[in-house]
DNA sequence: ATGGGAAATGCAAGCGCTTACATTCGAGAA
DNA sequence: TTCTCGAATGTAAGCGCTTGCATTTCCCAT
């Protein structure tokens, strides 16, 4: 309503309002503290001047932000886009804004973020995956800013996390290929380094075929960054190996669809010659031709669930509980028994 | 390095080198002012210290957070993500961050965002399509909040916008259904209520009919919400109209593949029975068979574009340039010459 | 009536930074 | 040598809010 230049600051309601500064801020804060006549009296100078609290002097007074940084590698990619906004949804509902900065996989601008974002404040933070220098960690301790990891779940790791088991439900596919009757099997897998994820998934598919007693060398692995065009570079070079391999793993859904996009370029079937799989379960999985077989991952469930433990770590009400979201293998169509 | 509870303030930096705090927030700020001597004095000692300044005091004291906020419909889609992704790219090269929320295609939670990121001091904010209450752009205006509108152009349009010309896309695009013969189309289009991109896109279509003298009752539009069920339902829906479309044009590429899904599903061969666009092209519509004819739009671009305008308005290097961004239209299997 | 004590409110000191203005310094001009 | 003036630096007043502590108010038991 106002036609003044600059925006109402709780001084202005407080004098409108005929009480001190204390007792609005009160009034916005702890409502239960002021009796309800003032605070009726208050909200109405509130809204008569369309006052909105200045958030930068709040954060400083109260030295608390409302804001949650969140680092993802890249919201390119649909897994970590539909994550987050689940997480920034429940944000919302209590009161926090979030904060987002990617870092494209890069572990310097990754820890350029986190600092970028403790220095704004920002109350709590969301990380994905483990791998991380410990320096880093205890920047974040000194600071005292909550850290939560996601999209991986180890429970003795020293930052609590929310995420699923990547080297069993990895462990738990492989199995589902080697019944399927499938010996020589190649792994398009993304990068590594600095990835625990990525790392977790490779070692999953070891662990089964180590279980079935299987030499190491029955796995082929190629590492490439996560991308279509990789994906299908990856398993045209899968191809040229010798022997070829019957089956083709992948490490997320994007290097599948690459893969098989390879396979139909080139006229090998899948499932028919070759068998592929991927990880995540992304829309893309049932929509393409031949389906996916894939891991099954509840990312909505798991943002959510992120941000409800992070809330209650910056709200001191958890010190940080690790939670194992449960993934589930998909069966579609790209998987089937070798023929050889 | 220090073993301190608490972080380092401007203050133990300027003890450090033996300065006044002016002298070190100048050093930060504007190195010019600073004689060179004294500032290696002072970058030395902030290093020391690992000094980082406190953002909210910073956008306190100086009215200016160096944070940019951003407010789309829904991170899920793969479309908004990835222009957000450039976005946020550039914004962190010119020292900004990003603040995030989304909307759900929801007006009054978008308001309710656009008052949170105001009140959280954002520099600028970021916003998708222009159809708004014309109170918000007044609230901005007297917040001296500068809005971009980004994902359509309007260069008349109150709010400077980077985006794509909507209508005259979707009008060339049904050129060419046309020219491919098709008579009777079909039109899923996303919610028009709010969002002048879905609304363009259905005007665009209708030009192209009216150019080519035919009678609006030729285009049979069917409004959803974006999402790939949503798609497949509505394209159910008009394969039992009468007569039957010989064509389906899709308001975006998620529809179109929701319709393609369903014509799968019942046997209807696209495109020999039916054609089938979608708008967009994102990746997904050169993975799926049939590859999807479709509009290309360079979110990329479009993002980066957006980034480097918004900063431009901020800092007062412009008072808002409206800038057009090329789209052009992808042919691929899922249009055909109709048969009938 | 009155004293006591809890509840409601006010007072004012910061939070860490920027910046207008004041002060100091040094070098060249007179 | 003294004066002038611009450059370098310092001083200190906020920015808008929260919150510990002081003060006032009000209700009830006595």
């Amino acid at each position: 309503m106002g036609k003044s230049r600059t925006a109402p600051t709780l001084n202005d309601v407080a004098k409108e309002a005929g009480v001190s500064t204390a007792t609005v801020s009160r009034c916005l804060n702890s409502p239960a503290r002021v009796v309800e006549e003032t605070r009726k009296r208050v909200l109405s100078a509130v809204d008569k001047l369309g006052y909105t609290p200045n958030m930068a002097a709040r954060t400083m007074a109260a030295n608390r932000s409302y804001s949650i940084g969140a680092i993802i590698p890249t919201m390119d990619n649909a897994i970590f886009a539909r994550g987050l906004q689940a997480f920034q949804d429940h944000l919302r509902e209590k009161g926090y804004s979030l904060l987002v900065a990617s870092s494209a996989y890069h572990p310097d601008v990754e820890k350029d973020q986190i600092r970028t974002l403790v220095a704004r404040g920002v109350d709590g933070l969301l990380l994905i995956g483990h791998a991380r220098e410990d320096e880093i960690y205890d920047y974040l301790e000194q600071h005292q800013v909550p850290a939560l990891v996601a999209w991986s779940y180890l429970p003795e790791a020293r930052q609590p996390s929310v995420g699923f088991n990547n080297r069993g439900a990895m462990c738990d596919l492989a199995r589902s290929v080697l019944a399927a009757g499938h010996r020589r099997i190649g792994l398009i897998s993304g990068v590594t380094q600095g990835n625990d994820r990525a790392l977790s998934r490779v070692d999953g598919a070891r662990d089964a075929l180590a279980e079935a007693g299987m030499e190491p060398q029955a796995l082929t692995v190629i590492e490439t960054p996560y991308g279509i065009d990789n994906g299908a570079q990856a398993f045209a070079e899968l191809m040229r190996r010798e022997p070829r391999p019957t089956a083709v793993m992948c490490g997320n859904d994007v290097l599948a669809v690459g893969a098989l996009r390879e396979a139909t370029r080139v006229g090998i079937s899948v499932p028919g010659e070759i068998s592929i799989t991927g990880f995540d379960d992304i829309e893309l999985a049932d929509i393409i031709t031949p389906s996916l077989t894939t891991v099954h991952v509840p990312h909505r469930e798991m943002g959510q669930k992120a941000a409800s433990e992070l809330i209650d770590m910056v709200e001191g009400r958890s010190a940080g509980r690790s939670t194992c979201i449960r993934t589930h293998i998909v069966s579609r169509a790209s998987l089937a028994f070798s023929k050889t």
